[in-house]
DNA sequence: CACTGTGAACTTATTCACAGCT
DNA sequence: AGCTGTGAATAAGTTCACAGTG
């Protein structure tokens, strides 16, 4: 199979995939069939096989998938096995701070690479051996740099504009944690992270007075 | 229409409606059409309306919705309107203290009400006005307590665990910010925020080496 | 007349089921 | 024998299109 435009929701399984081969290749282990694979992240087998087989055969029949293979294959068709992501970051407050601060993202391969508020109290400032520069000079920025990912903490007012000028920079992929829609033109992708929606949504699970036909939806992701 | 089980899909989109409607109660705005509420969040007129009929018949013909009633409507719907929901955190690392500092939940009326670890050097201490419990007293905790969410910011390592205890608890929603694919029983509701994830696959994106195919699917929501 | 509410049509995603390889 | 890879079948989700109503 091949030369299909492939499907985002299996795209966005892929790197769930990945991370459970690397835990895999800790532990020791050589192969691994679809059907454990499946079992350890909760998604069906057939569905780890249709997904795979979008980009290929990298199984073995009888044996199932060599785990570090298979993972450098995913990681690559990831686009995550040359060096390391770098992004700017807009918004300093305590949620931009914590992502500063987040570990997770240098060990994934992701690294801020400049850091922008619009506070002048903030501006000029260190923060985790980064200089605060002034959003005003994104632009400029990232017209020399062509930086292509961006994360945005700022207040769901100021989110519009500093998407706007992030897309107009040429930044192609967006996360941001400001819960507001907001919409990008073809080619940019925007992932929202908003816990207080996430909440929102579980809690009318909780209506039910005692369970027994709630429905259930487990680890999935796509969002998640 | 009634009285079929209503697709989880739907249940994700209805804070995505009701918050930009507060918005427009805020302008001071009396009605809005599908139309026009679809535009705003990037979301077909027609989806509205569809997944709005899950629940009953909220639009005046020729009118469309009252801004003010429907928000109250959605909000009741998702189980908002009564008081605070309480939530237990556990873990109080980087991640951990972001949450408790985190005024969205606390604005979208979510409240930790109780903080633990597995940290002796944390045990004991005052964050934000809360002081860290041990995670062995969790159990007991929630026994007495019967609170049904919890939002876990631990390492990776020691969320199954964390999560096991929440589930034996009660805990029926849990906000987890460990990257790690976790499964629960039935009636149990599992949200994972994985900020890298979501990078790694906007990743594939950035491969094309000029635009133009590149498939889009906007602000969506659910995590997503 | 401008909108909603909703079956029907369509599209997308998942699962089945089995031939075929190792 | 035990698995993959994949068309075909099924299920889930979205959009169409229009009758009906305030």
């Amino acid at each position: 199979m091949n030369e299909t435009e492939i499907p985002d929701i299996v795209i966005r399984r892929l790197p769930l995939y990945a991370r459970e081969l690397g835990l895999l290749a800790g532990e020791g282990r050589e192969f691994i069939s679809s059907q454990e694979l499946g079992q350890r992240l909760g998604v069906t087998p057939a569905q780890i096989r249709k997904d795979l087989s979008y980009f290929g055969r990298f199984g073995k029949r009888g044996r199932g998938y060599e785990v570090v293979g298979l993972r450098e294959r995913l990681r690559s068709i990831l686009g995550l096995n040359g060096r390391v992501k770098e992004m700017v970051l807009v918004g300093v407050g305590q949620l931009g701070r914590a992502v500063l601060g987040y570990g997770g993202f240098r060990r994934g391969g992701f690294e801020v690479v400049r850091v922008f508020d619009s506070d002048p109290k903030q501006i000029g400032s260190m923060i985790d051996n980064h200089r605060v520069d002034d959003v005003a000079s994104l632009p400029k920025y990232l017209e020399r740099t062509r930086v292509s990912m961006g994360i945005v903490a700022v207040p769901a007012e100021a989110a519009p504009s500093v998407i706007d000028l992030l897309v107009a920079g040429g930044v192609r992929a967006i996360l941001s944690y400001a819960p507001i829609a907001t919409s990008v033109p073809r080619g940019v992708h925007l992932r929202r992270i908003d816990p207080v929606m996430e909440l929102e949504s579980m809690a009318y699970y909780l209506e039910e007075p005692f369970d027994g036909y709630v429905e259930d939806h487990q680890s999935d992701m796509t969002s998640r």
